[in-house]
DNA sequence: AAGGTGACCGGCC
DNA sequence: TGGCCGGCCACCT
């Protein structure tokens, strides 16, 4: 079932999407991260959820979200099997076996808003 | 209305 | 980062 939150309803949601936006390109950052910057550090799960409802959205690069060991957890959740680490590599991050290669290095740390 | 689920994380072994 | 567990909270049935 496909579940498409309403934007104009969804601040928690809203929230998240500010974060993923703001994701530089060819940098990556992490659920928890995110989680800390919009309050709720312990809920990193609430921003996969949210991610879910970032499918609907152009703007916002859920492919640069991945776990906090650089893992690509969510590619099931895209079209092909492979769409995500096709998008990374794409932006010159290397994606070895579902893991992104040097993630400290390509880690970017969401300011808190 | 209550319980199950989940694109997670931190702590522990 | 292997495995297990408790916590977290919006969403679905």
């Amino acid at each position: 079932m496909v579940k498409i939150p309403n934007p104009a309803n969804d601040n928690f949601f809203e929230k998240v999407y500010a974060i993923a936006r703001q994701i530089p390109y060819g940098k990556v950052t992490s659920y928890g991260a995110i989680a800390k910057a919009i309050g709720s550090a312990q809920s990193a799960r609430m921003v996969g959820w949210a991610m879910n409802g970032a499918h609907n959205r152009e703007d916002v690069p859920a492919h640069r979200v991945v776990n906090r060991f650089g893992l690509l957890t969510g590619k099931h959740h895209f079209d092909g099997t492979n769409l995500m680490q096709q998008l990374l590599e794409n932006e010159g991050i290397e994606v070895t076996d579902n893991q992104v290669v040097d993630f400290e290095k390509h880690f970017w740390m969401p300011e808190v808003q």
